[in-house]
DNA sequence: AAAACCGGTTTT
DNA sequence: AAAACCGGTTTT
């Protein structure tokens, strides 16, 4: 026992994997893909599939990732999704006590102390779906994630300045898993234990949003006009009531530092080109009327995504991410990078990189926030055809005040870009140049400044939708990283699995047939061999389960022994009995050859002590 | 209860899934790769995908491609694979005796007819392999063909005047899967039954060697100095003895007419570009000393080949054909297409497209022979980079004298190509003549003709290295089906695959299990024919299940043997009773073509220590 | 049919 | 850093 815990240590991530963790070895298709998951491929391996195979290799990694996005413990059929306990994140773990040896933190308790931590909450609006839908597309089955950003009560605000934290993974978070379609927000209600100690903070620190309120109403400033205790004593009360939120005030400006499209046409956006994995600053302040005035409430939360500007669906987007990262050298790959650089993070705390496409930060209004972003796929590498334009995409920005807990953010604005490859942007810039110059050949000739000098600032255009949910997408590979990375495991699989529900697929089980890859075939095969058969007896209309331990002749009869009490040792023959009428002399080969759920009618005859099965075939 | 049975009652369909064929009903699956591979899809479809999901949809047959070139029958474990009846490949069904009812034509015997009517022989050179090679890259799955051509004997050619018999599938052919690596040539000795009874033929025609010999000494021609059948007579003899197929008198000329690259560099060959799909005249001549002279034995069989002009490995090529067809949109798309047009069909006859990038014919020196050749990949279709250049290719031909029977060709010749897409073709060769004009500003100002007009000749280069095997290229989807449509597969795939070899995975067993894609682990999983027959002793009502580990008679000998406890060496012979009344000699066709669950009666005879076992079919 | 566009890649 | 190359695609 102690050996084996001592073996298990390293790999303890992993722990939990399917369905008896304590015996299970690793195969080594595990420990290949936690290597892949972990460690971006080495320059040299990159350099190498980028002489001669790199198709090749990116296929096969394509393969690889459609195989293992789906977690292990879902591509078995015979295992079914497990609920699992959220889970504070690997980078984040340190700080929180482990609880591996003692999973017996529920659900609820565990879920409310993160979020005691976190400001965030990601839901997840359906389980894992994979298929093929009607025009023969794969669909995405990348995990679907909708943000939905609770703010922080203004009396924890003080737990973010910790210095500069910068987490590489996803910050700790709340994953919950929904097996419904329909899109689950948490509940306000759940969250009271949160809010109801946080009221039992000593007095000076609540009485600092009352200050606040005499302040800024002099000032004229109305996002914080409840101070966020009065509107806990509100539980009901939906976000969408807080006027305030929408009321003038919220006025921020974003600019972009990035070569600017020589023609723009008049009702188009503006249009930045951006070379692939560059930085590029992006700056953030607030420009209400009352400027210079030091506002005493003024934390905000931006997310920066990297959005698709012309495909709107949820589906298409997905599509195209998936796509994307399946062509990438590394599963880690994200979309868009935040730079550590010191200039930036004098103005910004608390970054948390909420999803592949998407970083939010916390700032001061009171100062201008100043960010450096590099968004690191091309407009074209969402197709693979070639010699095409590449798509337009947005940098979106939203804002979340602190002030109000709503799912809103209080403002919302988008720039559109176009990424190229290498110093592409700059050609692009170089090439429109050279065709105006052509074109207006009798204009005044404007000197033409070397692209370098000529970098010039976009500023992001205000979007007045705010209620539409930005798609963030979180491969499911990462997603089932940070879920096995979990100790939290607390119902076993086994429990899960349930009679017979195996096979219960759903409404997918025809399609499936076609449309599951031949990974998830494969994982079926090698499933540990139980058979269940559903069993009657002449006189009965109802069927019984039969759980066979193992498909063989023994394996049937204890399980019709235990089933309906017939001596072990006394079962004399068994028999199949064909649809074709004949009579066979059950045997290993037979049962092993069993499918799950396959039917049969029992038949139990007694002569001389003796019992004579037959299973007739239905 | 009742409850629990409705409840399970709508994932029935799972059931049985591939137990028993007699009552299993075809998958969607199946339907839908059938009609794929039957269908190119429809305009609608592919200018569907290529709207907005092109790569999507690539990305999922690329999918399907890898699951479905396994055969179902191999794809599944529990499920028994299925004894399929042989079915006559689907083009020439009507013109070949159905043997389904009456499979008694031995291996052996099939073979020398199939080879009496088809000058080829398609060899395996060892089993499908698949895996990833030391640099990661994905190695081709597909069918490695290498091609040897035994040519006929004199007095069969006449057999091959068969009007124009052009076949759109593989011609059958003698499909030899080797499990080795080593290359195997169909051995000659092994036709010794052809040529002795080609030796029966009538003496007039034995005797036309020998006139020729008289003549074309006369004439200086070589090449047919030994008649065929003197060769046959030294069946020890190599065909590298065989010293006249070198010497001079093998002069052929091939054309190719389409648009020349202007830029010919001194050392390097000439290169032609093509438009992918079109088709180009190709003629092809001999052009030996004795012009205007009729040869009285002068067929010829050339093979006109795509293959890789600087890829010269064997893997290598495999692989860009394998990235090539499986981002196609039918899987029948080949790579090379000759035209049906009249005027080419004047002059070759029995056309046979022996793999996806060669077509043979055969045509007559005396006159020359044109046929129309497309290519439908382009120079870029083996690599997912953009804005690269593409590969070049050759346009090879090989030309097999019928006067010897050697596997190689009397003479070789390629011609360098690029394929492009659209009209890419004449855009080349104009950007060329625009460079050129540009360059040679001061030169002497050469009229451009325009494109259509300019349509140059490009003579083929002769290639003196007559030994290399060209790479053939049959995807495995194509083979597989061969092998289900045909009856001449003369080895058991017991011989090949060795008892319990399936689960002997030899020096891959570590990497495979990282590398391998999905479909091949399934290839392997499910390697296993195994047959499930029900029989009874007269006595007996009920029956025995015989597990037939492998489909053939000694798989059958052995199951009786374990179930009867029959000595497996003191079995005599075993015999078939047919429903007609007639006796027949069990072998291993007739065991191979049993289906799950056929059911007969078994009589076990013991006379002088050995048994005599008769199974009566019921 | 010819020229231009497009943007990744290679060359200068 | 800028220009040219490359060839699929789109426009003229």
């Amino acid at each position: 026992m102690t050996q084996e815990y001592d073996n298990k240590r390293p790999v303890l991530v992993l722990q939990n994997e399917a369905l008896y963790p304590q015996r299970r070895s690793y195969t080594s298709e595990d420990e290949a893909w936690k290597s892949f998951l972990e460690n971006p491929l080495t320059a040299a391996t990159k350099a190498m599939m980028s002489i001669n195979g790199d198709e090749d290799s990116a296929a096969a990694l394509g393969l690889l990732y459609d195989y293992y996005k789906v977690p292990r413990e879902r591509r078995s059929s015979t295992a079914k999704p497990e609920v699992e306990h959220p889970e504070p994140d690997h980078s984040k773990r340190n700080s929180i006590p482990i609880v591996t040896e003692q999973p017996l933190i529920s659900a609820g308790e565990n879920r409310v102390q993160v979020l005691k931590n976190v400001p965030f909450n990601i839901v997840l609006p359906h389980g894992n779906q994979l298929g093929i839908d009607k025009r023969g597309h794969l669909t995405a089955p990348d995990t679907t994630v909708t943000v939905s950003i609770a703010t922080m009560p203004t009396h924890s605000i003080k737990t973010e300045t910790q210095p500069h934290g910068f987490t590489v993974g996803i910050p700790p978070a709340v994953y919950h898993p929904e097996p419904t379609e329909r899109v689950v927000v948490f509940d306000r209600n759940l969250s009271t234990d949160q809010f109801s100690s946080g009221a039992q903070a000593p007095n000076a620190q609540r009485r600092t949003p009352d200050s606040t309120f005499s302040e800024t109403f002099k000032e004229g400033v109305q996002e914080v006009f409840f101070p966020s205790d009065l509107s806990l004593r509100m539980p009901g009360m939906n976000s969408e009531d807080y006027v305030f939120d929408s009321v003038s005030g919220n006025n921020f400006e974003y600019t972009l530092e990035a070569s600017k499209s020589l023609r723009q046409k008049p009702g188009d956006s503006t249009m930045t080109y951006l070379n692939k994995g560059q930085f590029y600053p992006i700056t953030l302040k607030e420009v209400s009327s009352n400027e210079g005035i030091h506002h005493p409430i003024s934390k905000v939360r931006s997310v920066i995504m990297v959005v698709f500007a012309e495909d709107k669906s949820r589906e298409d987007q997905l599509r195209h991410w998936k796509y994307w990262h399946s062509r990438q050298h590394t599963a880690k790959q994200r979309c868009i990078d935040i730079a550590d650089y010191k200039e930036s993070f004098n103005t910004i705390s608390n970054i948390e990189e909420i999803a592949y496409n998407a970083i939010s930060f916390t700032w001061d209004i009171n100062d201008e926030a100043k960010v450096f972003i590099s968004v690191n796929c091309l407009s074209t590498d969402f197709s693979s055809q070639k010699g095409v334009k590449g798509l337009p995409l947005n940098i979106q920005i939203d804002t979340y005040s602190y002030n109000n807990r709503s799912n809103k953010p209080v403002h919302r604005a988008y720039c559109q870009i176009k990424v190229f490859c290498d110093k592409g942007a700059e050609r692009k810039i170089r090439d429109e140049e050279r065709k105006q110059s052509k074109r207006k050949v009798s204009d005044v000739k404007v000197p033409l400044l070397p692209s370098h000098k000529r970098m010039d600032i976009t500023v992001f255009k205000p979007f007045i939708d705010l209620d539409t949910q930005p798609v963030l997408f979180i491969p499911d590979v990462h997603f089932a990283s940070l879920q096995r990375g979990t100790h939290v495991l607390p119902i076993a699989s086994e429990e899960l699995e349930g009679e017979g529900s195996v096979l219960k697929r759903g409404p997918y089980s025809t399609e499936d047939d076609f449309a599951v890859p031949p990974s998830a075939k494969l994982a079926r095969i090698e499933e540990p061999k139980r058979v269940l058969l559903y069993v009657r007896k002449e006189s009965e209309e109802v069927f019984d389960a039969l759980m066979l331990k193992t498909p063989s002749l023994k394996g049937l009869m204890e399980a019709i022994s235990d089933k309906y009490d017939v001596p072990h040792d006394k079962i004399g023959k068994i028999f199949k009995k064909c649809k074709k009428g004949i009579l066979v002399n059950m045997d290993d080969n037979i049962v092993k050859h069993y499918s799950n759920e396959d039917t049969f009618q029992l038949q139990i005859e007694e002569a001389g002590g003796s019992y004579k099965l037959t299973l007739t075939e239905i």
